[in-house]
DNA sequence: GCCGTTTTCGGCCCGACTGTTTTCAGTCG
């Protein structure tokens, strides 16, 4: 698993250094495309026979990568990582500046990292360069100030919620007829680089001018006519688009991106003879909407969520993608009795309100001490409690779960006998998530083959940004889950999504239950579900794919599969 | 470096903005 990672850093590490040393373009981006395909992929590229049938890596790549995967070397990396001094990558992470400039900094004034950089800054070196005025050098310094103060990106639980506010905002401004934010938060990616807001507007000084004095600007990075960009106080770039009514769909379908679906689409467009950018396909002259655009390509609308050069020129119209309305229930929830701020009551009505059918209880097993994990006389009392308050409460049915503890060596939390009294069991790992991925693949696979268990909560334990997690033998466990009928959970947790959109699309790929849950430990938390969502919608899911979007009866049918 | 119902060679997406320049290179998305 960590192979492919490993691998697409060194591809992507050999597309930068390329690019310094000023090497063809096209080479550039092959490499980085191999990257990308390496990322993507859920298998072990060391599995696989023949690595060239992947999409984007030739006979070259595939050597490097065979190579590699047999003596943990490879020979063209090591020499290029050799050929540059390791401190420019760096340098190429800062904003404004890019290969042309770090060629120059490197060979012309022996500048070689961050630190030297600062140096030349200082000592008034980085002026003797061409095209390096104030304003530049002073634009340098503050991009190096801010890489140091935001490495990562933005969760999209962080940045959907401002992108909402700051265009609920714009709307209000004279003129603005539409507004929408599009890029890698329509398309629902589980971190955000920046916030992409597109816009029509009879008022288009007016707009850009409100847009870039708003209350939460830190700085002003470009300020035009047709394109803004600003960066906010909490760290996020917000660019502003403003774009012709009419040309709308056009412009949407552009700023959406991915960047490959726009090539991919661009490139289809050639092959039919037409011209596609952002203002429209020529010489149909169609721009309204993006649905008009595919449809002149011979094409359905393709949902953003899926919109990654992945396979969705080719899916079927019937692949209905899974939505926020077609869930009916939610299988991991957390009361007072453990780490929850919530009674049983209170979640039943929690679930009504959402207009579920069902809403489990899954409170923490013993051995998670920290979050007042049930012992397991508390969780008896508990599950007669929750059978009193489901014979009382008309409406929903309240299941008695629990969410035990899958243990180190694969056992779990609790014994049979107490396990078997429970409606729903879902297990999940909160410790040791360091684990090597067969010691944690065969941990997780003694999980999905107990007859008891429902659902494997979280399973990599992954927190975004954070924590890495279990690096899990994916296509093992989704096999077993299929076969055990055992659901995968996809828990909505904008701090989890785990799993994430390349295993949600291996499970259901591969024929396993996904469950998608919000975990919700307090009222607000049942509205991470629309990340949930995203993320499934990524992964292709649709709701014969996921347990909760079975109707009550169903459902209650495949919790008894194994009784 | 990759790819092919036009092609095994010759293409490979395209435009806006900045800062510096005095017509455009570099960067970004």
């Amino acid at each position: 698993m960590s192979t492919n990672t490993d691998l697409a850093k060194m591809f992507h590490t050999m597309a930068t250094i390329l690019e310094i040393k000023g090497e063809n373009a096209f080479k550039i981006s092959a490499n980085t495309k191999v990257a990308r395909a390496l990322e993507d992929m859920v298998e072990d590229v060391g599995e696989l026979d023949d690595i060239t049938s992947i999409s984007g890596i030739g006979k070259s790549s595939a050597k490097k990568i065979q190579q590699y995967t047999k003596t943990g070397k490879m020979y063209d990396y090591d020499e290029l990582v050799k050929s540059i001094p390791s401190g420019l990558l760096d340098i190429m992470n800062v904003q404004g500046i890019g290969a042309k400039t770090v060629r120059r900094l490197w060979k012309e004034i022996d500048v070689v990292d961050i630190q030297t950089l600062k140096e030349a800054i200082t000592d008034g070196r980085l002026e003797s360069l061409p095209r390096m005025g104030a304003k530049t050098i002073q634009n340098i310094s503050e991009s190096i100030e801010f890489l140091a103060s935001n490495a990562d990106r933005t969760r999209i639980g962080i940045a959907l919620p401002i992108a909402s506010r700051l265009i609920n905002h714009l709307k209000t401004i004279k003129g603005v007829t539409k507004i929408t934010f599009a890029g890698s938060l329509r398309r629902g990616m589980e971190t955000i680089g920046d916030i992409d807001i597109l816009a029509s507007t009879s008022d288009e000084s007016l707009l850009a001018k409100q847009f870039c004095e708003m209350q939460d600007v830190e700085k002003i990075l470009a300020q035009g006519k047709t394109k803004c960009s600003v960066r906010l106080n909490a760290g996020m770039q917000v660019d502003l688009r403003i774009v012709d009514k009419d040309k709308f769909g056009a412009a949407l379908l552009y700023f959406t991106g991915s960047k490959e679906h726009n090539i991919t689409l661009r490139e289809r467009a050639i092959s039919q003879k037409k011209k596609l950018n952002e203002y429209g396909l020529s010489p149909s002259n169609i721009s309204c909407t993006e649905e008009a655009i595919y449809a002149d390509l011979e094409l359905p609308w393709i949902p953003p969520e899926i919109r990654e050069d992945h396979g969705e020129f080719s899916v079927s119209k019937s692949h209905s993608l899974i939505t926020i309305s077609d869930i009916c229930s939610d299988l991991h929830c957390h009361t007072t009795a453990s780490d929850g701020h919530m009674s049983i009551e209170e979640l039943g009505k929690m679930g009504m309100q959402l207009g579920y059918h069902t809403i489990a209880v899954t409170d923490h097993s013993q051995a998670q001490g920290q979050a007042n994990g049930l012992k397991p006389d508390r969780l008896r009392r508990q599950i007669d409690s929750i059978h009193e308050i489901n014979e009382s409460m008309q409406g929903i049915t309240i299941l008695a779960g629990s969410e035990v503890d899958i243990l180190p060596d694969g056992t779990l939390d609790f014994d049979d006998e107490l396990l078997e009294m429970l409606d729903i069991v879902v297990a999940s790992p909160h410790a040791a998530l360091q684990q090597k991925t067969a010691e944690a693949t065969k941990r997780l696979l003694a999980a999905i083959e107990h007859p008891l268990v429902h659902i494997i909560g979280h399973p990599t334990g992954r927190i975004i940004n954070k924590r890495k997690g279990l690096e899990l033998d994916i296509p093992s466990i989704v096999a077993a889950a299929a076969e055990h009928q055992t659901a995968l959970e996809l828990n909505s947790n904008s701090h989890r999504l785990d799993l994430r959109d390349t295993h949600v699309r291996a499970t259901c790929d591969g024929n396993a239950f996904l469950a998608i849950n919000t975990d919700s430990h307090h009222p607000e938390d049942f509205d991470q579900l629309q990340f949930g969502i995203l993320t499934a919608r990524r992964g292709w899911a649709t709701p014969r794919d996921c347990i909760n979007c079975m109707k009550h009866d169903e459902l209650q049918t495949w919790l008894c599969r194994n009784c």
